[in-house]
DNA sequence: GTCTTTGGTTCATTATTTGAACCATTGGTT
DNA sequence: AACCAATGGTTCAAATAATGAACCAAAGAC
């Protein structure tokens, strides 16, 4: 693994339960020595990618990232584009929607839309990556991915996250042709207790598979009706998100 | 320098005028190897952090960032709290106030806000980063910073941005300490011209300085009142973010 | 006061990064 | 249609930078 990738790993380990991390702490937590560590954590903060707590303690993510975010948000408008698609699905379904992109082996969500439709919601947090082999999306992006890809994602010990995650590789290898039989991958509760989602993944212009596009609802309101509603509308926001 | 500042480095050359990138366009901006702009695009690629554009030739930034800076405003609301400063210091001064961060050997803009008194107004945008020897936000930080990275800075050639852009390092050397002796900076046209900047440094916990705060204004607008008022305003809204 | 943990540093060993030269492909020019 | 000059991408020996065990000094905890 290359030093570049190893030190942008490290950013992964702020989360919103930890937002601050030390440096024997991210030690531990990445298995890397804490000399290397210590070195890379400096070089991110010589760019701003990290800083470093009032009396310089523990590090936390830095302002570069704000800066190339507003960049990013000025020249690839992805997200105002998406969030016009996302609110008309997350109105025409009544339930929570969310566009995520792939990046590294897990996804990033570029944006989300609820539903005032109800008083019980699914809540997205933006901040928080999906694990590919938990969620719907993930599935969705998995089954549609590269050969490599998928063996070097279920080859890896899958983490639990609750008690309903699926982890074995057999039976996600199988859920997988089932996904690319029916273009639409479906989950309950392998992320978060009580949710059920649905997606359908997301193409470039070069066919290669790049996210997916989900609608998640609390499993308790999820009827046939409600199912083939959303398959539905995903599908028909699928189609206008290509046109980029 | 290390390999993962050096892409990090890469970031720094996607701008509003060039959003996309291609490899060997790249290797030229940078002066470093194609070869190893290849590899290093590539481990930014592999983690979010730049992607292809649709059939897969130039380089934009990627999603990760977006996810990264979506959890940083979450865990650090810097950007929240600077944004009521930032209102009501252009709103006492009628003018256009911006917090800005030194990441790396310049500045990140962090938030901004002006004011309705005049038709006119600076514009500030977010995604621009501000060099050092060139604004008056700039000038506050470098004067406040070690002698090592002042050094650093002047030691390199400096770029000349507008035509009234200070590039002599001795000049600069003594605007600085006239700096150190006020505590504000300030700097006409060196960046946009017509513009008149007036800044004072921030500094976190451990007494270092991270940033500055300023208010920039149409250089015609520009009077002894004006410039009073601002000054005024300025130190009293640093007092008040000093109170993170 | 001692023990443990923290952030940070050192330096010989090791593994990765580097870059000149090299393809294959594309797009423009004559 | 042949040519040329770009492009993105790859190769591999040589050079360089990354690595990690051991080591500090300082700060809490007990």
């Amino acid at each position: 693994m290359g030093t570049v990738t190893k030190a942008l790993q490290l950013l992964n380990h702020f989360t919103l339960a930890r937002p601050r991390v030390g440096l024997s702490e991210m030690a531990r937590l990445t298995g890397v020595n804490k000399a290397t560590v210590h070195r890379l954590l400096s070089e991110l903060q010589s760019q701003g990618f990290v800083e470093q707590t009032g009396t310089g303690r523990e590090y936390q993510l830095g302002p570069a990232i704000i800066r190339l975010a507003n960049l990013r948000e000025a020249t690839v408008p992805t997200r105002e584009v998406a969030g016009l698609v996302l609110r008309r699905l997350s109105n025409a379904t009544g339930e929570t929607a969310h566009l995520s992109l792939l990046t590294g082996h897990m996804l990033s969500t570029l944006a989300h839309a609820s539903s005032a439709a109800h008083g019980t919601r699914v809540i997205i947090d933006d901040s928080e990556p999906l694990p590919l082999h938990a969620t719907a999306s993930g599935l969705a992006v998995l089954a549609f991915s590269p050969r490599e890809m998928r063996d070097g994602v279920l080859s890896t010990p899958l983490p639990l996250i609750t008690p309903e995650t699926l982890t074995d590789p057999d039976a996600i290898r199988q859920r997988l042709t089932a996904i690319r039989r029916t273009g639409l991958a479906e989950s309950t509760g392998g992320f978060e207790a009580d949710v059920h989602g649905i997606a359908v993944p997301l193409f470039d212009a070069a066919r290669a598979c790049i996210g997916a596009l989900a609608v998640a609802a609390p499993a308790n309101r999820i009827t046939d009706a409600l199912t083939a509603r959303i398959r539905h509308e995903l599908t028909a926001a699928a189609r206008e998100i290509i046109a980029l």
